[in-house]
RNA sequence: GCCAGGAUGGCGGAGUGGCCAAUCGCAACAGACUGUAAAUCUGUCGCCCGUUCGGGCUGCCUAGGUUCGAAUCCUAGUCCUGGCACCA
């Protein structure tokens, strides 16, 4: 498979207006063989400042193009964040002033590096060109686009017939960020599906305004640990942050149907190799396996390989294992006459004493591997543990 | 501006004077089973006290009020939504 298709493919859910048109403008030749250099952008909502693995999927997209030599530019879309969009939360969100984008770009960029090399992208703030636009240009910039075509958008249709609101400023929405994509004259732009809309305007103004056809790439959705659409309130997320232990725990409580999905889009491991995983699935190898190459891979990617290593063996020995002696966890420190009910509430391993009084019940605890049933002292040396994962040691 | 509807636990959504710490669904947590899987089954799911059983406190947008008793009724307020009207 070569780079071209395997970028035109690679976590690909759809190109705009095809693929064949596309490669032939990728294979017309690189930059580094004098040839064109595209225009390329990726924009994001600067609301964000976690990142999780599946935010990172179009990140890696733009890496990609950006390895080849392309005028690649990383937008933060601070202007449209201004102006907030309501469209499917409280409307009290809050209005951030510049500076809280600066810093919470800072943020973002701090995990964003780990899977993008800044070095290789322009980054811009799109109310550089958004904020000196006239009224008058607003509405020419309109004039391009029905609102039958607005209206007709599933989601806008169901919130029309359940009588919901839609506010008459989300239908600039697709004009900002086609004027974006106009301003910096695109040749492609990458996003998720969930935006093929508000890039087609992109697409629309380069047509009408440079006669010039411009692509987009949408990429798919990375399920979440368990299978659902990834999100925070899910809590099926994995983000860059995770510590190396918890990125390996997570990873291997994941279902085996999302196994190749995560090394194709999770992952930089390379397209032969993913086809070996594959193989090994349908060889009926233990899917457990295969989930620790993963782990071990996404921890050294997004950490490094010593951690990986260090996280792998904590997990065979701590879960498969079950030596829970050498576990690293959260210490306390063991006052004289502690109780093992105020040991975990203050260690906040649990919320509430009637908390740990339902998990005594459940045989939920465990003080050095014996399951306890009432409240006891600890002290000194203890490792307590309430279900699999939660642990704390006292010292 | 007028009219109408609404605000309940992490979310959705019941409940319209005592049987309500509040049906139910989702999420979460724990147990069984496992590969720490997934799926499934079981239990738990405001806080505090006493070992079961129970007792106390806080709680249904906010502030007051009526009542022996209020998430439920009344008054005022805040916010949200829809419809209608108006628009030099």
């Amino acid at each position: 498979m070569d780079n071209v298709e395997e970028l035109l493919t690679r976590g690909v859910e759809n190109i705009i207006p095809n693929k064949e048109k596309l490669r032939k403008l990728l294979e017309s030749g690189l930059p580094a063989q004098a040839g064109k250099k595209l225009n390329i952008y990726l924009g994001i909502d600067p609301t964000a400042t976690q990142i999780h693995i599946g935010h990172a999927v179009p990140l890696r997209k733009l890496n990609a193009f950006a390895q080849l030599g392309h005028n690649v530019t990383f937008l933060i879309g601070d202007f449209t964040a201004l102006i907030g969009d309501t469209s499917d939360k409280d409307s009290e969100r809050p209005v951030l002033t510049s500076e809280q984008i600066k810093e919470n770009f800072q943020t973002y960029k701090k995990q964003a590096e780990k899977v993008l090399d800044f070095s290789k992208v322009k980054v811009r703030f799109n109310s550089e060109w958004l904020k000196d636009l006239k009224f008058a240009d607003i509405v020419k910039l309109c004039q391009h686009f029905s609102a039958g075509d607005f209206v007709g958008r599933e989601l806008i249709k169901k919130r029309l017939q359940e009588g919901k609101k839609v506010g008459l400023h989300e239908l600039l929405y697709p004009v900002m960020q086609g004027y974006d994509s106009y301003f910096m004259d695109t040749d492609i732009q990458l996003g998720g599906t969930d935006q093929t809309f508000n890039m087609q305007a992109g697409r629309v103004f380069q047509k009408d305004l440079r006669n010039k056809e411009s692509f987009i790439i949408a990429n798919g959705f990375l399920d979440g640990t368990d299978g659902r659409k990834m999100s925070k309130t899910w809590n099926n997320a994995i983000w860059l942050t995770d510590e190396p232990n918890d990125m390996f725990g997570k990873v291997m409580s994941l279902s085996d149907t999302l196994i190749v999905s995560y090394f194709t889009l999770a992952t930089n491991a390379s397209i032969d190799e993913i086809e070996s995983v594959k193989k090994r699935l349908s060889s009926k190898e233990n899917p457990m396996k295969l989930k620790i190459d993963l782990a071990h891979r996404m921890v050294t990617e997004l950490h490094s390989k010593a951690l990986a290593n260090a996280a792998q063996n904590e997990f065979e020995r701590v879960h498969q294992k079950g030596d829970t002696q050498s576990v690293s966890a959260p210490t306390l420190k063991a006052t004289a006459g502690l109780t093992l009910t105020d040991a975990l509430i203050t260690g906040s391993l649990v919320q509430s004493k009637s908390e740990v009084k339902r998990l005594l019940q459940q045989k939920a605890i465990e003080q050095n591997g014996v399951v306890v049933t009432n409240d006891t002292k600890v002290s000194a040396g203890d490792i307590l543990r309430i279900g699999k994962k939660k642990f704390l040691k006292l010292v």
